[in-house]
DNA sequence: TTGTAAGCGTTATCAA
DNA sequence: TTGATAACGCTTACAA
């Protein structure tokens, strides 16, 4: 009890929370004591009296399922970040999407820990199953780079499209005209616009864009293997390959070097995100570099604010967004194409 | 509340918390009136009165400096799979080990959030500082794989020397003599014994080890391609490296594929860790695999144990630890040695 | 085997 | 501007 401190008793509870009405005086008194006692206010009492948990929950796709744990990763440090800055704890919640049941879970967590709010981070953050679920405890939820229906939460994003048509106009000046595209599930919503750019760009420049050239892969490195051999197996193969995502482009270089042919002399390749593969690739990978970690830490804001704001009560106006930026990254993978044949 | 429900108030208390004596049929009549209401307890509350927070904390170096988040990713797997089997939760907490504060950070951190227990990992399992911290409060805690003093604490481990050893002579075995080892910072206790492990071999198989072809690297793609280049600078290059990190094993590989030089036909490489780098490298990469995630298991329950069993009293007996098996993984980056000059 | 009553340390309410 | 006092929903005695 800090309380024996000063020569107040609830008065040490407004301090602590900011509320108005203390006088100057003791509110220095209170402070003091605490910090002379290394007070903290006991979390615990705090939620049961106040109905708050201060706890900010993080959904994401089980990793062990996640062929890019970097990603989560870094939504976690900027998450983290914020959290301690405004008082809260993070609550890691993986989930299995397409487990039948995630509906139960997620309502159950909401139950269970009494989390204020919730963070939805791809491809979570699409499924629709989780939003109803979380609509119905009215809880505040926010939504990190989604696919469709961005309006439906807070969110934050980035131009996924516009991203991935600088990308491509990147190769296209270097000369390349016959580029191979390798994309992901298309329920990843970010897979869709980088796709969109992608066929944007070529478009625009009057480049045709060959069937056989977009491929399918599922963002692992073994899926841009796969897609970039059977790329080099057409009668005219690309001079130049786009990923989706670093992992895959990671897979089209390996099955370059698999190959015997070099990067970027043979064959360019970029990918996109700059997670930490695209360090350990050689030569090291041009990509589009996704400031994460800033992402989170916007949409941890967002959502902190509305949960100390009206307390899950949609009053009418349009939900805050924000919009980060990207960046093209141009490291050793790409280069000038050949020479016409 | 289910105390509606059934006919008790305190028997559902009983019943939640498996104590003894309730009569099979009132604790059916409470689990029934529990499911049907979609009852479950506030943790709130429950940690008021109790005293217990049901919060275990992870410690580990801030991300944003360390080389390899691919590990965190696993202990988090791990401890998460535990922590929801028994009903706890997994607090992050990431620190700056170098921080001349942490000490205060840590004893800030207990007094705040009222963990009831904290998993330190590597290379935070061996901070003097942040353990003196922890029993200071009297707190449980378990570490993973420690470097000195294992026996401070509950531990769960992996024989690093052993592994070491293994591949060492796993590289022996394919004809190489002039082995390069690629060491990390000897402060991370596993790199010790992994350097231990390393030199045995050689020892045991008459093999001299040339203390140029011993780098210092640090854990990064970047020292582990410096240090390579090194070794090939040297009039008698090694034919085989042996990194301390899959990272750095990554660096050994790319300063290869920059000389020309082909992997493994002109240099075999090896790593340790297994991580998710060892599938982006070309060719992918023998290493050494470390079950993380089972560890992280593993030292949850342990502690978990702990904190259920005597609350904090240390009485006299021995720490309990378990050891873990590790896997040589043999992958494509190396091969028998090229014959002798 | 069960129930009653007294806290746990806050916040919210309402008077002073 | 302050301070009693009653919740909050549990657990822990202790009694029945």
């Amino acid at each position: 009890m800090a309380r024996r401190a000063g020569v107040s008793i609830k008065t040490v509870s407004r301090v602590l929370n900011n509320e108005p009405n203390v006088r100057p005086v003791k509110r220095q008194q209170v402070l003091e004591a605490a910090r002379a006692l290394n007070y903290s206010p006991n979390i615990s009492a705090r939620s049961l009296a106040g109905d708050k948990s201060f706890l900010i929950a993080l959904l994401y796709r089980d990793p062990s399922l996640d062929p890019s744990p970097n990603y989560i990763s870094y939504v976690q440090i900027g998450a983290l970040a914020k959290c301690r800055q405004y008082g809260f704890y993070l609550l890691l919640e993986p989930y299995d999407m397409h487990d039948p049941d995630v509906e139960n879970e997620v309502q159950r967590l909401i139950i269970r820990s009494r989390v204020d709010g919730l963070i939805l981070i791809p491809p979570i953050s699409d499924s629709d199953a989780i939003m109803r679920a979380i609509e119905a405890s009215g809880l505040p939820y926010v939504r990190i780079a989604p696919g469709d229906e961005p309006d439906r939460a807070p969110h934050v994003f980035m131009d996924d499209r516009q991203a991935a048509y600088d990308m491509t106009e990147h190769l296209l000046k270097l000369g390349h005209r016959r580029i191979g595209f390798i994309k992901a599930h298309l329920d990843h919503g970010a897979a869709q616009f980088r796709l969109e750019g992608f066929q944007t760009a070529m478009a625009e420049h009057n480049v045709p864009v060959d069937p056989p050239l977009v491929g399918q892969g599922d963002f692992t490195v073994e899926s841009g293997m796969r897609c970039t051999e059977a790329f080099l197996d057409l009668p005219t193969p690309p001079t130049a390959v786009f990923a989706a995502n670093d992992e895959m482009a990671a897979g089209a270089i390996a099955a370059a070097h698999k190959r015997g042919l070099a990067v970027p002399a043979d064959l360019c390749v970029s990918g996109f995100d700059d997670s930490s593969v695209a360090a350990v690739t050689w030569p090291p990978l041009t990509t589009v570099h996704q400031p994460i970690a800033e992402m989170a830490e916007a949409a941890t804001e967002l959502l902190i604010e509305r949960i100390k704001g009206h307390k899950s009560d949609e009053t009418g106006d349009r939900f805050p967004s924000r919009q980060l930026d990207y960046r093209i990254v141009v490291r050793d993978s790409t280069a000038t194409a050949p020479a016409e044949a």
